[in-house]
RNA sequence: GGGGUCGUAGUUCAGCUUGGUUAGAACGCCGGCCUGUCACGCCGGAGGUCGCGAGUUCGAGUCUCGUCGGCCCCGCCA
């Protein structure tokens, strides 16, 4: 047996940070076997760490060496001493930070070998999701994950050392609490000893952070997880993380300046520079412009207003949506003319997909108009020069209701633009200010709030709560980056009467309030400070930063968009037993799958 | 809950339109050769429940229905 394991000396180094300066060092690497060259009499291997590649050489002049290297296959773990030797030219890969140098091997140990894997870890991945999923721990081997989760530890850094310099209190808020009647589906929890009761996990930490304010601690901030039982996309996963603020004492003015400073600092973290202040547009006027809460404004087409025109052309279609209380509304799609039928057949049935009852495309040749719908050519002329569009252009027009036709054109905006190539390297922020504080819900035939109940109503709307409450605005604001919202948040209220107000108009009744907020409506009663704050979405923030279109690229264990976790295989079925102490009792099962007899 | 799309070797895919020999390729894996490779190269080999279940048919990877799973979207996400 050999009588000293590499293992009783220290690393002293790891493989990627190796140099040029390191040469004729005697070094000692661990690190996994990426990938193995094997000439006869001399073997290559690249070692491969956190930090990067190390190519290692194995020569026939150590017999024994070269033997044992015979055995070695991909992702065994070594550890290796050897020394640094410079490259001659030509043999440099000058791909590789360490492609100057090598490390030729003294000794050598395999510390743990590895099964042939299921697929090959690189970048690019070849793998599917699905298979990144179920072997998570060798996609997080790649390169590119272990920059994206460095890239999140990293920010996470910067936002703690931020807002401990302002003043800000990291502070824990429990994650078994109570379960919210508003808002998204709560994940539950049921009580052992309470059996039939159920502890929510939160949704936010909201009420726990304002009751912050009120005890006292002035400002306070949390990287905290949160919990959604809704469907999922790319860019939502039922636990994600908030960068979660509050302050007291501050209006909408202090939360944003704290916020930019903040984001600006993040984004220097890939090199970008953001001028501040982030521009800001009212929810109204977004909505007009570009159809959406969240433009992204790096697209400069805009929806434009054609009501007028309308109601002065000669259509009956377009007359009768006019008067029954619609609207015209248009899109420019610049050198649109060439777009065949069969493209725009497409945005044809995108458009009633969304709910537009169709959709009127004009062209224009010369003097003459090409479009679906029959008009006078003068009128086609109003329309065009109204909407100021060029020679190539394209014309896109919905007769709707208003809602519905900002919606489409929104999103037909959008789509146009993702077809091109966007530049990742331009950020565009945006201030969305000025919501409604609340909205119909069709759904449930009641009002709701936007944002959520604690939301402060702008003083001067105060007086219509009752009458208009469609009508008041809100002191809620989101920030949006390049079309992603990436975070939101309010001025909040700070009395009783105000709140209860909020809840009456929601429909809730006086018991109904005392069962749910009782603890906040009288927390409120003992002198809360006037107090505001935003929650931003740690995982969208560094999946921009990063690059990525998914946050589950930024998610060290995502779930699926089935809310599956493929790695544990979960949720899974627990035993009769335990299930009898929670006092649950499954009525029906779904989902057949695999945990099923 | 709805729509779209995909599921074939360990992996990534082709084959499906128009049903019909032994289901192919690349990478990976196994064996051999190779002293300057770096996606090493060359030679040879093993490897398939065509997701699962029904149906149509003389015959199904291919057509139909159902089901499970991945991804995208709508609803939903205060």
């Amino acid at each position: 047996m050999k009588s000293k394991s590499i293992l009783r000396g220290k690393r002293t180094h790891f493989c990627g940070e190796l140099r040029k300066k390191d040469v004729d060092k005697e070094v000692i690497l661990f690190g996994w076997v990426n990938r193995i060259r094997d000439i006869g009499n001399l073997i290559f291997i690249d070692l491969r760490d956190r930090e990067g590649l190390a190519q290692v050489v194995i020569s026939s002049e150590q017999k024994d060496l070269l033997g044992k290297a015979k055995n070695i296959r991909m992702e065994y773990v070594l550890a290796v001493k050897g020394v640094v030797k410079p490259r001659e030219e030509g043999m440099k890969n000058h791909e590789l930070a360490t492609g100057d140098i090598e490390v030729l091997v003294k000794e050598m140990e395999v510390l743990s070998q590895s099964e042939t894997l299921p697929f090959v870890i690189s970048d690019p991945v070849k793998a599917t999701e699905e298979m990144r999923f179920k072997y998570r721990y060798l996609d997080l081997r790649r390169p590119s994950m272990q920059k994206n989760i460095r890239l999140r530890h990293r920010a996470a850094l910067i936002v703690r050392n931020f807002l401990d310099k302002k003043g800000f209190y990291e502070i824990e808020t429990p994650f078994l609490t109570k379960s919210t009647p508003e808002g998204a589906r709560d994940y539950l929890v049921p009580s052992r000893e309470y059996k039939g009761r159920f502890f929510a996990l939160p949704q936010s930490p909201q009420l726990f952070k304002q009751i912050f304010m009120i005890s006292g601690f002035d400002r306070y901030f949390q990287i905290v997880r949160c919990f959604r039982d809704e469907d999922l996309r790319a860019d939502r996963q039922p636990e994600f993380t908030q960068i979660d603020m509050e302050m007291s004492f501050a209006g909408q003015e202090d939360v944003f300046s704290v916020t930019e400073e903040m984001i600006v600092c993040l984004f220097d973290l890939i090199g970008a520079r953001l001028s501040r202040p982030f521009p800001r547009l009212t929810y109204e006027e977004s909505m007009e412009r570009f159809g959406t809460d969240r433009p992204d404004l790096r697209n400069r087409m805009e929806i434009i207003d054609l009501t007028d025109t309308g109601l002065r052309i000669d259509s009956r279609i377009i007359r009768s949506v006019l008067q029954s209380d619609g609207v015209l509304k248009g899109l420019v799609v610049q050198n649109g003319k060439n777009l065949s039928r069969s493209r725009l057949d497409k945005v044809e049935k995108r458009a009633r997909g969304l709910g537009a009852k169709g959709i009127i495309w004009i062209k224009k040749e010369k003097q003459t108009f090409t479009s679906p719908l029959r008009l006078k050519n003068e009128d086609f002329t109003q329309i065009w020069e109204k909407s100021k569009a060029g020679e190539d252009d394209l014309i896109l027009l919905v007769a709707d209701k208003k809602e519905t036709a900002l919606r489409v054109l929104g999103e037909l905006r959008t789509d146009f633009f993702y077809q091109e190539k966007t530049d990742s390297t331009d950020f565009q922020f945006v201030w969305i200010t000025d919501f409604p504080l609340f909205e119909w819900s069709e759904d449930e035939n009641k009002l709701v709030s936007m944002h959520h109940p604690f939301t402060s109503p702008k003083a001067e709307d105060m007086p219509e709560l009752e009458k208009e409450p469609l009508k008041v605005k809100a002191d809620a604001y989101d920030l949006v980056v390049n079309g992603v919202e990436i975070g939101g948040g309010s001025i909040r209220i700070k009395d009783r009467d105000t709140q209860e107000r909020i809840f009456r108009v929601l429909g809730l009744d006086e018991k109904e309030q005392e069962n749910k907020f009782g603890f906040f409506l009288k927390a409120l009663t003992y002198g809360a400070p006037p107090h505001g704050g935003i929650a931003l979405g740690f995982d969208r923030i560094v999946m921009i930063l990063a690059g990525e279109e998914s946050i589950r690229d930024v998610i060290p264990f995502p779930k699926t968009t089935s809310s599956l976790c493929l790695m544990t295989d979960s949720p899974s079925e627990v035993d009769e037993n335990r299930l009898k102490e929670v006092g649950i009792q499954i009525i029906k099962k779904n989902k057949g799958g695999k945990n099923d007899e």
